[in-house]
DNA sequence: GCCGGGTCGTTCGGGCTCAAAGTGTACGGC
DNA sequence: GCCGTACACTTTGAGCCCGAACGACCCGGC
């Protein structure tokens, strides 16, 4: 079970693994305790408040993006939301069909398209979201108000390095070489 | 951009738009950031010591479970990486298509599949984990390893309330109905 | 007027994701 | 030896995920 003992034990192992190489304890445990809670958050959340409405945590992310942001253009609501461009065309395809969202063209600019709720994707909102916020509670249940403001703010740290400085290092790290072609993605014509 | 700023914007006006409702604006921080967090994360890694490679984060994960515990049955490898059976299925035909991973049934019990890294597999970890590792250091970097000790601490709260209640809280939140079904997934045979 | 560089959303390919259904093995009771 | 229950992995279907390629569009310069 992935709780505090396997942890340190798999750090052992790495440790052990590795011989003399010194391995960053604190931040390996940091960055794999990140992704832990966040599939643990997401699952729970799916499996509660979202089930019903069959509903994907990315799909009530970008609900609740275009809730909070109101109409929108869908490079920003990707861009808030976490997702990439691509996947927002889908994504925002599969809410249309359950009439939870509206896609219109931009009056002036032919190349942008508009996202917003419909009024029953309002009323979804207004109604889900006391739900999904009472959730956030019970999984921080075991953190006080002042410990949550605490890790909210460790966290935005670790965002904002990667958001600030992350591009220059990966180009960094590759020193000059061209970045590795990814085995999948869509191929040249010909 | 999903900083500091817009992260308060954003609850300010989810505020408004309930009106006299309570938002646990803390809690909603502190989950929002660990999934931001998490995404960030990914994203830096995928594209850099993962990029030479095509390795996915989840692959690598699985690879470095199976590196750290040695060989292991199938599920105990799901649980630990976080993620299901099924899933896993399909990942590890694709390590072993790369020649990372090798797959065996076990010699007593039919049932069992047992993973183990090949020699290539071996010396791949080998040689990227220190790499990985680094870039755990350079994500955390404008947190003390103090900072990182706590921060690891207080996701470890929110992981074990969601493992030790998680279950028991989404039973009792459909107060004696049956779960939703799901849209997607197999259909009974007719 | 039109041409070329830039921007936008969409398409595409390979792969991941889950849960439910299905297949096959294990093992205790009789 | 056979039967039923339990268990472990695989298959399936719908959908998410990325990044590169693509086509439509915008706009400044000429």
């Amino acid at each position: 079970m992935p709780g505090q003992r396997s942890i340190t034990e798999a750090e052992n192992l790495a440790q052990a693994k590795l011989g003399g190489i010194r391995v960053r304890r604190e931040q390996m445990a940091a960055v794999a305790n990140i992704y832990r809670a966040a599939s643990a958050v997401r699952q729970h959340l799916e499996n509660s408040v979202l089930r019903g409405s069959d509903l994907t945590w990315t799909a009530f992310v970008v609900l609740w993006v275009v809730w909070v942001w109101g109409e929108s253009e869908t490079r920003h609501v990707a861009e808030e939301a976490g997702i990439s461009k691509g996947t927002l065309t889908g994504v925002s395809r599969t809410l249309e069909s359950r009439g939870l969202l509206r896609r219109t063209g931009h009056p002036t600019d032919g190349r942008l398209v508009l996202l917003a709720l419909t009024a029953g994707g309002e009323d979804f909102m207004s109604r889900v979201f006391p739900a999904f916020n009472e959730e956030e509670a019970f999984v921080t249940s075991r953190l006080s108000s002042e410990e949550c403001r605490d890790l909210a703010e460790m966290l935005r740290r670790v965002v904002l390095q990667v958001e600030e400085h992350g591009e220059d290092r990966r180009r960094s790290l590759l020193n000059g070489a061209d970045p590795a072609p990814r085995r999948s993605g869509r191929r040249a014509r010909e």
